[in-house]
DNA sequence: TTGAAAGCGATACCAT
DNA sequence: ATGGTATCGCTTTCAA
């Protein structure tokens, strides 16, 4: 015999019917050990493997659960994925991965097709999906996540945090420690990046409000901060964290003090480029990084950074999916898993 | 209609057979231009999605392809997987992915799951899978790539490179260098690191062997190389680097004066280490590393570290896989990609 | 270029 | 606890 094994063939060797070898494949309990037992010595003779596709049709339940990140390089989403892998392990699911390359059209396209694996579930990056994406994701039917960032129209289940309120504490404690002239590096200006940026404006608006009340007149120049915003669409890296070091001081003509950069890989690179440049630290220059990477915490000094639960957050997805689909709960509202300020040398 | 649409219903509502449905989906070239596009309206009309078991059930075709890495938090098998997934496109392959968590049993437990799915190709790194692994391999008659390492003999479709050699030859680069007594520090002892550290050796031992022949007695102790081997089986990070450092600063009593790093993790917590400890580096210290990370250019001084080219050997798996898969050619003989040593100012 | 009929391999449902 | 039978949705094969 030379085609693969298939469950009659496991069944007629056993001698009991195919259904019974199903039923050892996926309630054991439900057959007499006896039988139980000459099943699978016969599997393991013939050294069957179940077809999936067939038992994924015949039951309606694919087993797949299909998670779509922005960003396969960037080891934030991986940090994530591990929560989801290690979540996922119970419940008997394959993982369907795609990279969308933070392109919510890609993103739009995978979802069409990974759809066709009729997943259990789908976990998303972020919340900016296209209003197709939305509509496929509806007509689907089967729990969606969307994970990382919060948003008040979910379609569905809503787990992460606000960048926005990271990105605006974080600037607070840099005009706490007494820095005015804060520039705001930015790579890749995504969905979230550009909350950060949306929180550092506003904490500066409104620390410019509070401390200098239009009524009240002109205050001593030390008070008002002084933003300097420097963003590309180029993908983020240690190295344009340096490049764009550069560029802030040009255009603040050397004023700046501090800067919050959107991520940690272009803190490190500022903090290099800072220690090439001769910049004290963080007397001349203050750093801070968003993501908490293990490096931030052990170059000298240490970089004070945004930590968020990102493995949590990956293992809290696949739960709730889980749930949903066993149809335990129909509705969660969106869960905010916070974030926390690292502050460390750097600031 | 609730129910999901299915073959039949856009056959119907296009007013054709399904199987002409089916053609529009697979080769659209094949169906007369009016046919299809009544079909493709269908389709939109009512939102259809090809159910993917069906399809593989009848077609014997899966579109799936399983990668099975040892670790998702390790960068340098996201850069493969990067390739991978850049080859994948053009195919129409999904992707599945496991972690094994460097275990050749979870690997071995894995494969039987993934094949379950009856993947068009399989990837593995490295080349230390179960006996009972390559059996279920082989019985499985699809095209298997064992990637990142090379071995006499693969399985199938072998693609890497000598991590012996590479092992050795940076080993011989700080020889050359004049350091004599070299540190090797080494975490999470997987198959390619072990072979890193078999490089060292025999790097050293031949060295010893040339300079200080037996038959010609006694000569200068400074011709002679003093290794130190601190390895621990912890997984590696960079705040362990640091640790290592100690350790073998510790067990050489302040001797040694080079360490090779198994990995660049590793190499940036010792450098960051050796900093704190006031060394000067390469004066006092010098650093190797392996893999090249972004980071190990950056830092100041830079790490001489081994370059491999990760993101090619991802694509050459998935285009020699689909080669074989299209019965193009039958045999491949292991292909060495190789590596190089960046020199830079650790050393 | 198109269609009819016969599977693909497993499971659900209903008996026994 | 076990088995018979219909069925899942699509593609293959063959014919027109």
């Amino acid at each position: 015999m030379n085609r693969k094994p298939n469950l009659k063939d496991v069944a007629e060797l056993a001698g009991v019917s195919a259904i019974t070898v199903s039923r050892v494949l996926t309630h054991p309990d439900k057959v007499a050990a006896k039988s139980r037992l000459k099943v699978e010595q016969a599997i393991a003779t013939l050294g069957y493997i179940r077809n999936h596709a067939a038992s994924a049709l015949a039951s309606n339940r694919s087993g797949v659960l299909a998670v779509i990140i922005p960003s396969l390089s960037n080891i934030v989403f991986n940090e994530v994925l591990q929560g989801i892998y290690s979540a996922v392990k119970p419940h008997q699911l394959q993982v369907i991965l795609g990279d969308c390359h933070y392109s919510p059209l890609e993103e739009e396209k995978l979802i069409a097709t990974l759809l066709s694996q009729a997943p259990e579930g789908l976990i998303l990056t972020g919340t900016d999906q296209t209003d197709y994406a939305r509509k496929l994701l509806q007509n689907a039917g089967i729990p969606v996540v969307q994970l990382m960032e919060l948003t008040d129209h979910p379609i569905d289940i809503n787990i992460g945090f606000s960048h926005f309120a990271a990105g605006k504490a974080m600037t607070e404690h840099l005009l706490a420690r007494g820095y005015r002239h804060i520039g705001f590096l930015g790579a890749r200006m995504d969905p979230r990046t550009q909350h950060r940026l949306a929180g550092f404006r506003k904490a500066i608006e409104d620390w410019n409000a509070t401390s200098r009340p239009e009524s009240l007149g002109a205050e001593p120049q030390s008070a008002r901060c002084e933003p300097y915003v420097v963003t590309t669409s180029q993908s983020s890296s240690i190295k344009l964290g340096g490049q764009l070091l550069q560029a802030v001081m040009a255009e603040s003509q050397g004023q700046c003090d501090a800067v919050f950069c959107c991520n940690d890989d272009l803190a490190l690179g500022a903090l290099f480029a800072a220690r090439q440049m001769n910049l004290r630290i963080p007397a001349d220059l203050a750093i801070a990084g968003f993501n908490d990477l293990e490096a931030s915490a052990l170059v000298d000094p240490g970089i004070t950074s945004v930590a968020s639960p990102r493995f949590a957050m990956g293992q809290q997805a696949v739960d709730l999916l889980m749930q949903k689909a066993s149809g335990a709960q129909t509705e969660f509202s969106p869960i905010d898993v916070g974030y926390s300020i690292m502050v460390r040398g750097s600031t």
